[in-house]
DNA sequence: GTCTATAACCCGATAGAC
DNA sequence: GTCTATCGGGTTATAGAC
């Protein structure tokens, strides 16, 4: 073989994350990424189209990471307590790792599969919802959860609550979703 | 005068809105917007430090019509009524002006009159929350409001409701965010 | 066929002339 | 205040080495 392979797709995307993790996505740029691995500045389009693809397999992996943390929190925990692990540890990853949480939240149409590492983790957690409200209700129930749970990533990513706004909004909108969760019809009673 | 002065920072201002506006601010260059202006390439940095300053110039002109928009649906409804007409607005705002809502979400550290913009926003959401839920858990309930419909828009235009998900979550969190901040202590009753 | 090398065009940003 | 010139960086397309 006149030209062995000095890379592949993992090897590239690890990289990818590393210099992703540390400076953020605007420091990854295919030129330092392929020099920290020792190839020409174009090597990498043989194994990605473009830059937009190598994010979205970024994208991808950290869906796979972000669903096995969710279903380590949630573990064997009642319907109540394991969203609240949920909720606490897609805070925990989206904080620990601002700038690759970013790009799961970029899915930008990659391969089927890794749209389909996307959609493993939706049904994770709409299963996890589903024990709490039954089935009829789970994706629009669902839906407000991640909405809720990504709009306070976002806020805290920007600093917003490092300057004056509360973080225990948190407390506030969790227990709102899951007071609306835990009962079944238009009236209710909350708990603690 | 060998070199009069050929605009000012509203006419760029406005100039990097409707790029903005058309094709999202990646498509909008220093370059490509002192093109349309007629000026030389980097004639612009007499009235901007850099490209980010103008971005956060943006970003505070949404600030402030946004805010517009939001007083003007508020009107002079009561509390609940006014917080869902505060929502649709938001979100009609964000869906529609899809690109500068995301500016308007990265305020960046502008001049001290940029982020007053933001700031005034801020306390006339929370203002109208207080009337809901009384000024001690305003700021909280606000950021968990903001987060959701924050949250929401970003969902939304990721484009998560065009393949598979209900965008009916919109109506289960505001209900179970209206339930929860209408009532005061840890028993509540929901009406409709 | 696979990998490398090069050139071309886009961008943001700076320096200095007028 | 605007201009020309220039630098470093990212992406694309093409040509060359094995």
């Amino acid at each position: 073989m006149p030209y062995p392979s000095k890379t592949d797709r993992e090897t590239i995307l690890a990289a990818a994350i590393a210099q992703i993790e540390a400076c953020g996505i605007r420091a990854m740029s295919l030129r330092s990424l392929a020099a920290a691995l020792g190839l020409a500045p174009n090597a990498l389009y043989r194994y990605f189209a473009d830059r937009a693809s190598l994010e979205a397999a970024v994208s991808a992996e950290m869906a796979a990471r972000l669903h096995a943390l969710l279903r380590n929190a949630a573990g064997k925990k009642a319907p109540a307590g394991a969203i609240r692990a949920i909720a606490a540890a897609y805070l925990k990853f989206a904080r620990e790792n601002r700038f690759l949480y970013e790009i799961f939240m970029q899915p930008c149409q990659g391969t089927p599969d890794e749209a389909a590492k996307h959609e493993q983790l939706w049904l994770f957690v709409v299963e996890k919802v589903a024990s709490l409200t039954g089935p009829t209700r789970a994706p629009q129930a669902a839906v407000a959860l991640w909405a809720f749970l990504h709009g306070f990533s976002a806020l805290d990513a920007v600093g917003v609550f490092a300057r004056g706004k509360p973080d225990n909004g948190l407390a506030f909108g969790l227990d709102a979703w899951l007071a609306s969760a835990a009962e079944p019809s238009s009236t209710r009673l909350r708990h603690s």
